[in-house]
DNA sequence: CCCCATTGCCGACATGCGTCGGCAATCGTA
DNA sequence: TACGATTGCCGACGCATGTCGGCAATGGGG
């Protein structure tokens, strides 16, 4: 129980995102506010609930410092984007990765570097059978 | 216009996969009542209502016919997942194909079969430059 | 022909989300 | 010291979703 409720919607996976780069700092919420606000105009107190749900649901953590409230990642990026991924895959491709890469190309979301980044990674994969 | 509005959630989407599955003969209430029975126990009004939602986002057809009502998907499944894999991939992996692969590669979800799939896709796709 | 099962549809609910206004406390500077 | 800006927090909204009950119409079997 001292994992995460439920599903991110993008929005809240924005806000773990910044969490994540400010690492042990984390972030507050004038700090995210404001970089919220750069993209599509936000007022403050959105900022405040967002995090304060994301807190609620303990994927953030509070944390009282002299220079006001911080919220820390509470898990990990590397676990959670697992899990995302994982969900994903489970909730709109019936579990099959080949099906979610076949759409990617056919939605021509693979580029070169992708593939050869690909062709890296499986180069030094488990012993290719055959 | 004639495009759906936003996105589906997973019990959305099982739906259209039934309509799917059904081509052109498409589902009706009570077919797509008792599949879903099958798994949660549901009323057949909730299967009637997600259907109606579906019609009304565009995303089905109503087709009146002699032995009631058919329910048929308005767009294919192919172009569809490929928005949802896009979509997808924006939205929570900076739309880098390869930073998903590497978190499905290490939740354990690509299995042999699939790494064969993938290079078996890289083996034959624009001529690997350098 | 009548009754009951099926079918279509309207309205409603609890929940979660993104969004906000307003208020009280605090703090820095003029 | 006094005042304006900043910060924390409560309550609320409109909307989408999954869920349901109830009712009217339709239709097939006894």
């Amino acid at each position: 129980m001292t994992t995460p409720d439920g599903k991110l919607t993008p929005v809240q996976h924005s806000i773990m995102q910044m969490a994540w780069d400010a690492g042990d700092m984390g972030v507050t919420v004038t700090g995210v506010w404001t970089r919220m606000d750069a993209s599509r105009p936000i007022a403050r107190t959105t900022a405040q609930n967002l995090l304060d749900r994301l807190f609620e649901r303990r994927w953030l953590k509070r944390v009282k410092r002299e220079d006001g409230i911080h919220y820390v990642a509470a898990v990990s990026k590397v676990t959670t984007e697992k899990g995302i991924a994982s969900e994903f895959l489970d909730d709109y491709f019936d579990g099959s990765a080949s099906k979610l890469v076949m759409s990617l190309l056919g939605a021509k979301r693979l580029r070169k570097e992708d593939l050869e980044y690909l062709r890296s990674i499986l180069d030094k994969n488990p012993p290719g059978s055959k």
